[in-house]
DNA sequence: CCTCATTCCTGCGGGC
DNA sequence: TGCCCGCAGGAATGAG
């Protein structure tokens, strides 16, 4: 479920209780958590004592704490991560799969992630941005982002628009939560063929990403059950503000037809099938 | 360079 | 009551 929105919010809650620390002990709890570690366990654990955390960044949905001496551990939350702050003597979570003490008298950080899609690494001299994931695009929020290059780049291409708004290398951040919703912001159907959108429509739907990522910000993030939480165990609130997410047969908020729920990609696509049809005879 | 299917993982809930 | 199966899905990987 985290995506840009609950990345953002647990960046925002790692640079407030983390920067400036120095980290003075890290167990892995669980080694699938560092698997994309290539060294392995016991070289993630003795590459952090000492080292003292010089902030918090995003790259679309991965996380980075860049390091004293220009390393970095990076983070990607998966499908259940998180990042929890708490005392030591608090008892470990279930799924606990790493934990680093600080040499202060302050919180631990813990990586908890049920189905360990998540995990850790070390990025060598990755501070600024790590190489393992540059080729991660930029998301839609940042002021870099190319809006024209963007648009550009999803009519060179041929596949659906859904596909193209969750290829991280076009554009990052985005789920399958938000592609749905801003796909029914934009009243865009999800197969709807990237070469036969017109520029305009490519950056109509651009600004409703841009509005429904900033929205879910505002509201800490969406969670449907306690998977998803910011650093300190709180969910967000944005699940109530899905107008097609998760509601297969409700009524859809602007028209009342029935919402539909397509097999796609092994997962599923949200639709109102009035505000967003696919048309009988095949042309868009 | 594309595009796309497959794979990893655990817990929950529906069906029988 | 308990078992089985589908579903949730980000992104690396490799096939074509």
């Amino acid at each position: 479920m985290p995506e840009l929105p609950e990345v953002e919010t647990v960046r925002l809650g790692l640079d407030q209780w983390v920067t400036g620390r120095t980290i003075d002990t890290v167990e892995v709890a669980h080694p699938r958590a560092v698997r994309r570690h290539e060294p392995g366990a016991a070289h993630f654990v003795a590459a952090l004592a000492g080292r003292t955390v010089t902030g918090a960044r995003r790259r679309g949905k991965y996380l980075w704490l860049p390091l004293d001496g220009g390393d970095a551990v990076i983070g990607h939350l998966g499908m259940s991560g998180q990042f929890l702050l708490r005392p030591a003597d608090t008892p470990d979570e279930i799924h606990l799969r790493i934990r680093f003490a600080f040499d202060d008298d302050g919180p631990q950080l813990r990586f908890v992630d049920q189905r360990t899609f998540g995990g850790l690494s070390i990025s060598a001299g990755g501070a600024e941005l790590p190489a393992e994931i540059a080729h991660i695009a930029r998301d839609p929020v940042d002021l870099a982002f190319d809006d024209a290059a963007f648009v550009a780049a999803v009519r060179r291409r041929h596949t659906g628009i859904k596909r193209a708004l969750l290829d991280q290398t076009l554009v990052s951040g985005i789920g399958n939560i938000y592609a749905d919703e801003a796909l029914w912001r934009a009243r865009l159907h999800w197969a709807r063929p990237t070469d036969t959108m017109t520029r305009p429509a490519v950056t109509g739907l651009l600004g409703h990403v841009r509005d429904v990522l900033g929205e879910a910000l505002k509201a800490g993030g969406t969670s449907f059950d306690a998977l998803y939480v910011n650093v300190n165990g709180e969910s967000g609130y944005f699940d109530r503000s899905l107008h097609v997410y998760g509601r297969e047969g409700e009524p859809c908020t602007r028209c009342g037809a029935p919402i539909r729920r397509d097999p796609f990609m092994n997962r599923s696509a949200y639709t109102c099938p009035r505000c967003q049809p696919r048309p009988r005879n095949g042309r868009w």
